[in-house]
DNA sequence: TATGAATGAGGCTTCATTCAT
DNA sequence: GATGAATGAAGCCTCATTCAT
């Protein structure tokens, strides 16, 4: 019996759902079949810009959560309480969706970076460490974790995505970032210009720690502001010499 | 009756015959992807372990160029030389065609990983510069960055992968890498136990390495030797003021 | 870059797009086994139960003529006229198609046979005339047949559908039949109280009928009416010598 | 968790066998892989008469419990012991060894009710009872039954079936049967002579019998003896008028 | 004669996309 | 605009059959 298809004597009917058995820990969709929909008829009335946005949040989960191809356009729709249909009135196609949602959900964050960056003059040190800080609550704690190992993940199979990225975050956020890093260096604040020459360095302990935590946070998880704190410590501090 | 196979008058379609379209003369399946296509014909002689070898390799492809959910069996099979059906005589599904994949791959670098990193006191600089060439002729330099790419991107996905890349890899590098950095913290050669603590760190440039590479390679490409050699300056040069 | 979706020099392959290779305008699929085309083009308008039984209507064709095995999907929807994917919108698989078929087709009969045998003191002769009556014109007579034919063949390999006859037909019919019985061996209509102890007597020669007719019938076909009758007779006819 | 398809850390490799869920209560093929093969080359050796005998036992199980269809033949060699490139030694395909079993097996059981039927002036009731007898330990109690409800199930769809029964079974049988029914209506065993003109009707219990156990043993099990000795009581008894 | 790895057509099912309402 | 039933191309996987050994 075991392995037995059948499901009892009132098998069928009707179907209307149906999850197929994902190889991996979904972050739980729930079940909600045409969630979040208000009272009914409620749905219909909503802002148009709100209809957007709740479909770009329900593609927020449902990408982040199974990558592009694996998405589907039914649990995204489900999710956002508009019918399948709506998705194309808003979006041209499943990849515009992609390619809206990782704008959509990229400036807000890089304005933060900018923002912290930008300030002359600071040290070093505390420039990481409010780095680390808005990465640790804007991103690590938040679904933009998601998006952020979504665009690892999918990234060089979508160069617009890429280019994208290039010009709205990477050519943005280095150049400031190099520039703090010119300082820190003339101030002595770090042992050489090897940060300002390869700025990206800075990025490496971040990407690792969205890394980890999406493949190991239950096999072993990452004290990740310990983490950041000893990166820290290990390119701005004291060297070997200076006092203990 | 005895031995005539007549089937009545009736259209009663018991069985469907099998027959190839063609008269068995097109050893050649056609649509061949532009890979590997072995001695004309000759399919079928290849030792069996070549032919799972073959498959490999061509998964290799597919999966590192389209992600687990948009690679296709088909242009697996066709690069690999053999029909679909021969992909099930090696592996089970789909999934574990990618399981094993991975595995198969991940193996001979850690071997070479762990060889570089058990050796005792040996210079921590020494010892980045090692896994520095390593990284760069055995990954960066060879289509496993891509599996590399492939594992970071599908890992989440597949707890199996996560767990065995735990075991396989990060369990047996981290504690050679730890031990590496408490030395060098003892000798000097480190500012702090920073590293000993997080021996991670040395992962982040090469992680941000082989993205960098994926998304960015044709916008800006990254001097990769240039970029380890600051990552090791930055933490381990002789810092500004003090003596050696 | 914004607005374009320009892919990049790489022939990456993100997305396959869909297209009909028609112009759409081919409303007819082509492969319409021969049966039940609407109104031209017009699928689109019918209501949703009659497509629901348009569906099980194909189905009883398709499996009763090959079997659950040997049934095609594509070709009970193309006899329903519908797409494949519409099956998926009212039946959760093939095995769920099977089985709401065969619950469809039963209840009527159930419902025919139970109200000819509920009825109390009618002579056992009429009962059984009536009950011939009925299989021939509502089940010999018409595609239900192939129905019966279906159950008695599959049946023994889906045991939610030997589960559902049991409840339905079985549990419902036989106790009856039991009653009718006891009463003719009380009135003297019966030798004895064999047929109460075991009305399933009573569906041998039915089932012998279906299954003549689907093997023999054009080999040597059986008169049912006067098969049914001899039946009565054998059973219930003054014998011999007696006096009634 | 669950429905996760992961199978651990070490899911693949050369994939063996695998069993499909089948929907039904097969009668437990068992899992050995190429049973029943003695000692290293020694299945090799056997006469070929007892190979092909081995390969029709392996079929009977296989298409009984499965239906033509849905048998396979990987399963069926397995099960005699040979590999499946032999079964096409003995027979053209698939049809040809469903026919050939079905031939092979119905030989036997015509010889001895012929032989039964065929001795003259038995009382009826005797003939029918050594029929029910025979038909319960060479048929009902052995796996002939699989192969009966087989014929049952499959012979619509395969005339040749059809027509081989007709001649070799019903062609031979019936006018024995007929014979005695004659004799015993003559007698006045029978009240008429319903059953000389009719002589199916004594199958009809005999099939009813094994539909019924196929479908329905497990949830109201019929005692087929007590079963066949009603249907003699209710034909042949002294009628209603005698000495009760 | 026997083997069993290899084949590839074809089945069931999914899901992005369309379009009549 | 919004809906969601309908579509049908295409994917994964199975398995009868072949054929080199």
């Amino acid at each position: 019996m075991v392995g037995d298809r059948h499901q009892g004597a009132n098998a069928s009917r009707p179907v209307r759902k149906r999850r197929r058995a994902l190889p991996a820990s979904t972050p739980a969709p729930g079940k909600r079949a045409k969630a979040a929909a208000p009272a009914a008829g409620g749905a219909r009335k909503r802002h148009p810009a709100a209809r957007r946005q709740a479909i770009l949040d329900a593609a927020l989960t449902g990408f982040a959560g199974h990558g592009f191809e694996a998405a589907r356009l039914d649990d995204i729709a489900a999710r956002a309480g508009v019918a399948k249909g709506t998705l194309y009135l808003h979006f041209k196609d499943k990849q515009a969706l992609f390619e809206a949602l990782i704008r959509s959900a990229v400036d807000p964050i890089v304005e933060r970076l900018a923002a912290v960056t930008a300030v002359p003059d600071v040290p070093l040190a505390q420039v990481l460490e409010v780095l680390s800080s808005i990465f640790q609550t804007e991103i690590l704690g938040t679904d933009r974790k998601l998006l952020l190992r979504l665009i690892i993940a999918e990234g060089p199979r979508f160069p617009a995505i890429a280019e994208f990225h290039y010009r709205n975050v990477v050519a943005r956020i280095l150049p400031l970032v190099r520039r703090v890093a010119e300082r820190a260096a003339q101030r002595g604040e770090l042992p050489n210009d090897a940060l300002a020459r390869f700025p990206q360095l800075v990025a490496g302990p971040l990407l690792l720690a969205v890394i980890w935590d999406g493949m190991f946070a239950k096999i072993d998880p990452l004290d990740v502001p310990a983490f950041m704190r000893a990166y820290r410590e290990l390119i701005t501090a004291s060297p070997k010499g200076s006092a203990s």
